[in-house]
RNA sequence: CGGAGAGUAGUUCAGAUGGCUAGAACGUACGCUUUGGGAGCGUAAGGUCGCAGGUUCGAGUCCUGUCUCUCCGACCA
């Protein structure tokens, strides 16, 4: 990607109304464009970003069999009456065509996926199975605020399985609940499986994979010796109190829900008549489970957490490329010459081939926050200066040097 | 939905007590100069001052309504 070809710059300016820090820096570093209260377009780069988390996540949900479909965002009335969710739920967005008859948007798929289940199970021998996408969610918030942290549209992985037993379900929960782990792991986060309540989902505790960060919407109690951590809506402890697992003192933070889990049991199998017959020939409901991940989210916690006065340090494994090139006065040709090098090789690589200022051009790399800068300068020759994004050091390398290192990071 | 702040050029902003062709910086176009931390000089384009009413000889400025954004709260799978 040539920057002097690029739709969305960076800006010198800030944005007006954008108090969050990760509105502030995605809107000037050109990765979101805002169309209203929490809707926001993703720009070249900023779908770069959104594509390396999905990816990730990809890999991890068919890592623990699920395999991805994906469902409409238009729903038909029906659908949320059989749950009663039309009523009860206010973040449903509904619609009327003009042919007056009602739509729902997408807030989760429950609905949509457990009658499309039931076309493809009938045996136990169908079971377990896990169907997720990834696809916008839509949700009528009284309020949507912080950036892209809380939209009224969003982008969510979300996960079902159906399993012919309580244990089986157990089984599956308790991988998924690892495999979330490794996600936000991999995407740079520390999340923390939090004890929460079901929502309108189910009576059962679920849990909330919570990061810390002042920007987040929940208030938690976290032990630091151990992995135990409560939200404060159910907690029975609070900061200052023993650790109930491992006894030593509760710390209360301000944290973002990342990803959830919640044990649905059978209700909406039985909502939905969803059964299948067992070895002995009887019939019974699947016990269900539902796995989320705010995508989009994930993007805005990651650059909350991640930044400095010069702007967004991307993780490597979500960076819109591994390195940017700098080309300074009188290196423009060898530098497009290091980018076709880099990019033959198969290196995610941006080239700043602006007619800039070389101050600029340091100024935009820090804020895009790419995790290698690569300066390419008539003072330097052949030589490449190689600098990390969050090191104040740098060395001069040779191209190959500078390519061995990019296909080993 | 309650409370607070804000809507003026592409962007960020300035425009006391109402007063003539509404300004700046950045960005953009052209020319010259310049090139290691958001360069300099010159020229130019770019605005129904969120929208709709009203008061007034005269409204960006005052009044009413309305829409939108941000923050706090309520709310939140």
């Amino acid at each position: 990607m040539q920057l002097s070809k690029l739709a969305f710059q960076v800006s010198k300016n800030p944005p007006a109304n954008a108090d969050t820090i990760n509105h502030q820096l995605l809107v000037q570093a050109g990765y979101v464009r805002q169309l209203m209260a929490g809707v926001y377009t993703y720009t070249p780069l900023g779908l770069r970003v959104l594509r390396n988390i999905e990816k990730i996540i990809r890999e991890e949900m068919n890592a623990v069999g699920g395999q991805e479909v994906l469902m409409p965002a238009l729903h038909p009335k029906a659908n949320w009456l059989a749950t009663d969710g039309w009523n009860k739920i206010d973040v449903l967005f509904k619609l009327k065509s003009r042919t007056g008859k009602d739509y729902a948007l997408g807030q989760s798929h429950e609905e949509i996926v457990t009658p499309l289940a039931k076309e493809v199970i009938n045996s136990y021998k169908d079971l377990p199975l896990a169907l997720y996408q990834i696809q916008w969610k839509y949700r009528d918030e009284l309020r949507s605020k912080s950036g892209i942290l809380r939209g009224r549209e969003f982008l969510m992985k979300d996960m079902y399985s159906f399993h012919e037993t309580q244990a089986d379900f157990d089984r599956f929960y308790a991988e998924v609940k690892q495999a979330y782990l490794r996600i936000f792991q991999r995407l740079g986060l520390t999340a923390k499986a939090t004890e929460a309540s079901g929502g309108n989902f189910t009576e059962k505790v679920s849990y909330e994979f919570m990061v810390l960060t002042d920007a987040g919407e929940d208030d938690i109690f976290y032990c630091d010796a151990c992995d135990y951590c409560v939200n404060q809506e159910i907690a029975k402890v609070k900061a200052g109190d023993a650790c109930p697992k491992c006894g030593a003192t509760l710390q209360a933070a301000r944290a973002s829900e990342v990803g959830n889990v919640f044990d649905l049991g059978q209700k909406f199998a039985k909502d939905f008549d969803v059964t299948f017959t067992k070895a002995d020939g009887s019939r019974d409901y699947p016990i269900m489970g539902s796995y989320g991940i705010g995508v989009s989210r994930c993007m805005g916690v990651i650059v909350e957490k991640y930044h400095d006065e010069q702007g967004i340090i991307w993780p490597t494994s979500i960076a819109p490329a591994q390195a940017i090139i700098l080309a300074l006065n009188g290196a423009e040709a060898y530098a497009q010459e290091v980018y076709q090098a880099l990019t033959k090789q198969g290196v995610s690589v941006l080239l700043d081939d602006r007619s800039e200022s070389a101050g600029s051009k340091f100024a935009a790399a820090d804020l895009l926050g790419v995790p290698v800068r690569l300066v390419v300068s008539a003072r330097n020759g052949k030589q490449i200066e190689w600098k990390e994004r969050t090191s104040t050091t740098n060395k001069l390398a040779s191209l190959e040097e500078v390519c061995q290192w990019l296909k080993s990071s």
